[in-house]
DNA sequence: TGCCAGGCCCTCTTTAGGGCCTT
């Protein structure tokens, strides 16, 4: 079970949901995965330039006082980009990291060749059974193990990694075939959850 | 300090509205 090419899962911490409105990055934490294997972490607090708000202290634990000796977002990106390189690139919800990914690489004229896949959607036609796909529901629904606190950036792209190996497998197993394709993965995020079970059959390999 | 967005998906749909998911 595995992709050809390694990938990158990624995730963010921010200030809020929108880039647009001026929020901004606070961490990043990503895993690299190579034939099913991790093969390279990444981790970096960043500092935004002016105080979070306690909303955001409680809800990802990081605090004003962890981010005030913690490197420049510019300095955090240039070294992300460099991680990245040419990889495809995976998130949970990832039209949000993509947005948040897209705007701190614009401020430093960085930019990246890989494509995205979106974890949520696939899992939302993998396991359509799933009371619902949240990144800790899907971990508790595939009983995943977890040790750890979910909305820290590295946590949850550990966490998002075990659920991307799982659907991997799922789609393996439903097609009888030892490797999934990216370009697989991309179709199966267009095809409407009626349509799943035919483009996983084993002729489509 | 508290607020914001946006793409996808479903249905009581398509001339729309609201829930899901991310911080």
């Amino acid at each position: 079970m595995s992709l050809a090419n390694s990938v990158v899962i990624l995730d963010f911490e921010t200030t809020g949901l929108s880039p647009n409105w001026g929020d901004c990055a606070i961490e990043i934490g990503a895993v690299r995965i190579q034939e099913g294997e991790v093969v390279d972490r990444f981790q970096k607090l960043m500092n935004p330039g002016w105080p979070i708000s306690g909303f955001i202290e409680d809800y990802t634990g990081i605090t004003n006082a962890m981010l005030a000796d913690a490197p420049s977002s510019s300095e955090v990106m240039h070294q992300f980009a460099d991680f990245i390189g040419d990889d495809n690139l995976v998130a949970h919800n990832a039209s949000f990291d993509k947005r948040f990914l897209d705007a701190e690489l614009e401020k430093i004229s960085r930019t990246y060749t890989g494509k995205f896949a979106c974890s949520m959607m696939v899992a939302r036609r993998i396991f359509q059974d799933a009371p619902n796909h949240k990144l800790g529901s899907l971990v508790d629904y595939l009983h995943l193990q977890s040790e750890g606190t979910f909305h820290r950036a590295l946590y949850d792209s550990e966490m998002t990694t075990k659920v991307w190996l799982a659907m991997l497998n799922e789609i393996c197993e439903r097609q009888c075939s030892r490797t999934v394709s990216f370009e697989l993965v991309q179709r199966l995020m267009k095809t409407p959850k009626k349509s799943v079970q035919r483009l996983l059959q084993p002729a489509n390999r």
